[in-house]
DNA sequence: GGAATTTGACCTGG
DNA sequence: CCAGGTCAAATTCC
């Protein structure tokens, strides 16, 4: 057999499989709202569907996005306001030499989320527009890279299909230890109903104080209330590094935290329309000029900006039922 | 003044 | 050779 799918045929089928995902993941989220006896049923179905089509694209080695593009808007990198003048020549005829390590780390996450915020702080350190994608993809590294050593990176794309949500590529482990940097997970809470999530986001407000980082901030939050808001969250127990032991499951339960994600940030597209409106906006046309605080007119705006914003696990970590995501044996 | 970001250049793997 | 990943100087922001 083995017969041989001509690229662009292959491409547009493993496009037509993300979109069909996605929808599935959508569709599954409002059933979870669902107030239907035979909603069970209906998500029942839709799981499988779900499960069909993660092991068609893990089949087809589709990852999260689905590349494939075509034209670029091409970013409009381009420092926001204050625009930098420029840099003619560097310097004097200083031939830089280096020499470094090429990547040879293995990719240990993917997920689609609409938010840069991970819990950890990240300092970016490169962007590059790359080829069959509409959007440039932006390296961070851990802030704590030269200080602790710590190694890990991640790399950030707008989503083809959605480009109000990210594709976050994780590369590496955290090995620092800097309570900036590990998530806390504020899942107790006490007799806090879960259908507020208020108490999963914690603000750490001493410094955050530039403009871009505070509407940045505002939106996020309205965004993890809006998905809190829902039973989705507790299903959004996401893969967070800890520490030591990292991401390393299997393919296929990528596939299910991608699909859940998926699902929630769903809900989340829904529920903060007006947000991914504008950031959509802010990243294909109005380029920029438009928020001159933060510095970063350009991709994905750096969550640096927002200094401590601490995002808490949302759902129930300690609880066993994230065994939906099988992340450990 | 220090820290973070931007961005062109450099380097490497396929 | 090309595309993608990284470096590091310049610049901006706080």
């Amino acid at each position: 057999m083995s017969t041989t799918l001509p690229a662009e045929r292959a491409a547009a089928a493993a496009n037509d499989l993300v979109e069909a995902r996605d929808g599935a993941a959508t569709l599954r989220t409002f059933l979870l709202q669902l107030d239907d006896r035979r909603a069970p049923w209906a998500q029942g179905v839709v799981d499988g569907v779900l499960s069909r089509l993660s092991s068609a694209m893990s089949a087809l080695d589709v990852g999260g996005a689905a590349a494939e593009g075509g034209q670029s808007p091409a970013a409009g990198s381009g420092s926001g306001g204050a625009s930098r003048p420029q840099q003619s020549a560097s310097s004097s005829g200083n031939t830089k030499k280096r020499s470094f390590s090429r990547r040879s780390q293995r990719p240990s996450d993917t997920k689609i989320t609409d938010t840069l915020e991970d819990g950890h702080v990240w300092r970016k350190y490169g962007q590059k527009e790359i080829q069959n994608s509409s959007y440039p993809r932006s390296y961070y590294r851990c802030t704590h890279s030269s200080g602790q050593g710590c190694n890990a990176k991640r790399q950030v794309q707008s989503s083809e299909t959605d480009p109000s949500k990210y594709v976050v590529t994780y590369y590496g482990e955290h090995t620092c230890r800097d309570p900036s940097t590990i998530p806390v997970v504020v899942h107790d809470a006490g007799a806090a109903a879960p259908d507020r999530a208020s108490n999963l986001i914690s603000f750490g407000p001493n410094g955050a104080s530039n403009n871009a980082a505070a509407s940045a901030g505002a939106y996020s939050s309205s965004q993890y209330l809006a998905m809190g808001g829902s039973t989705t969250a507790d299903q959004l127990s996401t893969s967070w590094c800890t520490s030591d032991d990292m991401f390393s499951s299997s393919a296929g339960s990528f596939m299910q935290v991608e699909e859940l994600i998926g699902a929630v940030v769903g809900t989340a597209g829904v529920t903060s329309t007006a947000m991914a409106g504008s950031s959509a906006l802010d990243r294909g046309g109005l380029g920029g000029m438009a928020s001159s605080g933060g510095g970063n007119a350009s991709f994905p705006p750096s969550p640096n900006g927002l200094s401590r914003f601490v995002v808490g696990s949302l759902g129930s970590i300690g609880g066993d039922d994230d065994d939906l995501f099988s992340m450990e044996p």
